[in-house]
DNA sequence: GTTTGGCTCAAACGATTGTTTGAATATAAA
DNA sequence: TTTATATTCAAACAATCGTTTGAGCCAAAC
């Protein structure tokens, strides 16, 4: 954390933000502790970012460009159903393994209301939005049946988001290596249950639009 | 908000500082505006409360003690495993549905690094694992399997809040009313899928015990 | 050599922060 | 009625907050 200036200051200064708001929140983290672990001066934040919560709009666009070229990736490939979904899980639990704090900053920012990036949450959620509604239309769900859309998509990113949020409590509790092994298992139960949990869906509540869904059971 | 002076000044500042805590976050609220709004005296923060961290601190435990109450009911009765995932969903969606901020800022808590209250959080976190890991068992699902544990409880947890986290921002977007009808349609909609989900995890990763899941295929 | 633009700095600013203090008031108990 | 306790108040405090400012340094361009 800000040990290597041979980067930018920017940069410096952004990756330490990240760093320091997903770990305290960012009304928590003032600009002079950034800057002291950034090893800036304090006006580079205004210099760089127009002030403190420009730092938070730049982590928000890095995440939210990051996470829609991963999901365009799975989405661009010829895939059989349970390969995409499992392509899916694995390039977002990837992304976020390497990506924690940037995803928890971002993930954390989305219920609260702060007034200086309320119209960036909304242009970006909707563009993220737009782009899965390919992936939905492909599974049989009807992106125009909104109340199911609004339920499966935040319910599904959600649960895999769901460790990396426990986490910091779980560790202390339950004792458990999260290495590879770890993360392999998570993403095959993740898979597993989402694959059985939409044929479930799709049985209920579209069957007509059902039959190009692999049996499992 | 604080405008129901017949109400004790300390339940008018928790219940102002709920509001706002979840609207804004914790550190984004001082004490001077849940005292305006709570129509009290910002000495009654620490007189009543410590400070402010103790407004925190209350807000968590009221958070536990109800929700620890909803989950014993369910486990309490003798139902049928799909009777205990519907029962179990349906009273935690009400449950937060009545309590959304209360659920809002004690989630919101979770990830992030507040010293005054990791052995609270530790504790209560600990609390509700126990309770739920008998709840597990019924299900065939192994509580000392602590990897799959660790997966599928927060995976379900975090779905069922899933909705509460995104509805601000997903109502600017999707026009959806979210009123009773859709809640049914919510909480049917997530039965189905865990109900799925976690036939399909059974069989996969616990074969012996899934003799006792009834066939929804 | 001079000018220009970009980067960096320390000091300063006005505002805000949570907590404390001692006095005043209200309530309960003797 | 008096005394003790609890509640409430406004002022004050030290610390911290994010932003700004003007000066200084450096490299590139003229």
């Amino acid at each position: 954390m800000g040990d290597d200036k041979t980067k930018q200051p920017r940069r410096r200064i952004l990756e330490t933000a990240i760093t320091l708001f997903a770990q305290k929140g960012f009304d928590a983290v003032g600009v002079r502790e950034i800057a002291k672990h950034a090893e800036v001066n304090i006006s580079m934040i205004s210099y760089y970012f127009e002030g403190k919560i420009g730092i938070l709009k730049a982590i928000i666009e890095e995440f939210h460009n990051k996470y829609f070229e991963v999901i365009s990736q799975v989405l661009s490939r010829s895939l059989t159903q349970e390969q995409v979904v499992r392509q899916l899980v694995t390039q977002i639990v990837n992304f976020i393994r390497e990506n924690t704090n940037l995803t928890m900053v971002t993930i954390h920012s989305l219920p609260l209301d702060i007034p200086e990036i309320a119209a960036l949450k909304t242009d970006r959620v909707n563009k993220l939005i737009d782009g899965i509604g390919e992936l939905v239309r492909q599974y049989g769900l009807d992106p125009d049946n909104k109340g199911v859309f609004a339920i499966v998509g935040p319910a599904i990113i959600s649960s895999i988001l769901a460790h990396f949020r426990f986490k910091p409590v779980q560790k202390n509790i339950l004792q458990i290596e999260f290495d590879d092994a770890f993360y392999d298992r998570y993403i095959d139960t993740l898979t597993t249950f989402f694959l059985y949990g939409l044929k479930g869906i799709i049985e209920k509540y579209q069957p007509a639009k059902g039959d190009n869904f692999e049996n499992h059971c």
